[in-house]
DNA sequence: CAGAGTTCATACGGGAAGCGCATGATGTAG
DNA sequence: CTACATCATGCGCTTCCCGTATGAACTCTG
């Protein structure tokens, strides 16, 4: 059964005049007389009673209409979604984010792709980096928001949407608090309130990293696995800390961020991908970055 | 879009092999293989991907597969409801009848007709017969079932399913009532109970007749519409009455029925239909009867 | 690593189906 | 009674679709 046979005989069920409805199908009235009768004899069923050379609906073209408008509606919607999911218009997008995408990066992409795209459903997530890119390379998810190791390569294509410099965050009371900048050097006899190396080993190692290049091995007095806790921990005096910029929002009279003098390289924020993935709605989002 | 391409995109998405698919589908792998490329052109969106000469659903083609599935579960359905009523297996019967009707001969046809046909509504009134003949030469309804003036003819086909006979109804007390049968004549000088004559002017001006015939002309004491109140009125006393067997089951002690020696003509009790009615459910009510 | 086996795509020829034109059959209106 | 309207049918032509044969790419196995 051809979609079309239904759509013609919709339309001369509305006509019931071969004619008129031949020249809304842009056909001739003998083809669309055939079609008819093609569907008659498909069905086994006469839909029009011929009284004295007019058509005029049967019960059962009566009820068939009402099934064959339905089905055309529903063929028009199937069509439709599919070629929306084919666009990436529809579907769903697996969005994995570390914390430190959370504050500025993050609510910018989705606004804007939300904007873009309002039917694609958003799954959303935090995770941590190594998670990301065994997820990605898996096919578990479709976009990682994530801080690689400079120079290192995982087989993932990236783009960096940020670079974000560390930035000291001292309890208000600190005696450098009142500075505008510092350099790292001078936190050197401070107790330091860190990433625990489990969550976050690059973050973590990379710090440490940064205050042994500036002379001194810095002394851990409290590790915590999300940055509000280690902001906490600094407003609560247990210690100064090094973030990656952009910060929580927080009392001003409780923590201070502030920038440092050293010149240490900014960490970038990358989108990153399977170049394998084929999800039109990935191509979408990456068509927006 | 021809179903026929569904039904390939349907099993070639079970498949995932268009070499099996074929062979369900009674086709060779080359058409089959065409059919999908057609379709998915018409559609403009890739169903398969076709990674390393195998076949994968896209997710576009995950969501088109279910409207696919959907779309020809309705169609089987929509031609098969339609071929149903062509049957006359599905629709509506309008049937109007006379009350006498009512007590054997409905009953008996319904019971057998809703056996033959349990999807078929059944749209059920009583109404007289003269309104009933003209309903059924305007197309309002399908069958009546009447008793028509012997000899007479109203343009509707006809066919006799009982004849019944008139049984005098007289209260239980009544001289007469220890008769097993009685003539006409000895009710001569009794009160009696009719049909009034606006409801049904055949039954009422038959009986006078035959009253007449037999040799008085009855004293109507009392008219009423329905059976059932002129029983309650012959039982109350308030005189006998004439009816057409089968007659409504009541108290013996109130009313009895007894045959007429006379030798009348049997009232002929009718299923008639206008012959130009094409309703597939009329057809299949007159072959049971 | 080579060769057989799978699997999807494409070229080609033949046949079926569908279209338009012309015309027939039947009913309607002026 | 004639001109018009309406649906059905015959005919030639084109188009589409099928099956066969074959090609191209990948897989499995010895």
């Amino acid at each position: 059964m051809d979609l079309r046979l239904l759509e013609a005989f919709v339309v001369v069920a509305d006509e019931l005049n071969v004619g008129r409805a031949a020249v809304k199908l842009h056909l001739t009235q003998p083809s669309l007389s055939r079609q008819i009768a093609a569907l008659e004899r498909e069905l086994d069923v006469e839909l029009f009673a011929r009284v004295k050379k007019r058509f005029v609906l049967t019960a059962a073209g009566a009820t068939f209409l009402r099934g064959a408008r339905e089905l055309l509606k529903q063929a028009e919607l199937t069509k439709r979604d599919a070629q929306r999911v084919h666009r990436g218009e529809l579907g769903t997008l697996r969005l994995r984010f570390v914390q430190s995408a959370t504050f500025e990066a993050l609510p910018r992409l989705l606004g804007a792709f939300r904007e873009a795209q309002p039917d694609v459903v958003l799954d959303l997530e935090t995770m941590t980096t190594i998670r990301q890119t065994r997820s990605l390379k898996e096919g578990r998810i479709d976009v990682g928001l994530y801080r690689p190791l400079p120079g290192s390569s995982d087989g993932l294509s990236r783009r960096v949407i940020s670079q974000d410099p560390l930035v000291a965050a001292l309890p208000a009371k600190h005696p450098l608090a009142k500075r505008k900048r510092i350099r790292l050097q001078e936190l050197a006899g401070d107790d330091f309130v860190l990433y625990t190396r489990a969550t976050g080993p690059s973050v973590h190692d990379a710090i440490v990293g940064h205050c042994e290049q500036a002379g001194f091995t810095p002394r851990i007095a409290q590790e915590a696995a999300d940055v509000q806790t280690i902001v906490s921990l600094v407003a609560a005096g247990l210690g100064v800390s090094l973030l990656i910029a952009p910060t929580p929002q927080i009392d001003p009279g409780a923590v201070v961020y502030r920038e440092l003098s050293d010149d240490l390289p900014p960490w970038d924020l990358c989108v990153a991908w399977s170049p394998d993935n084929p999800s039109p709605v990935l191509r979408r989002f990456l068509q927006l970055i």
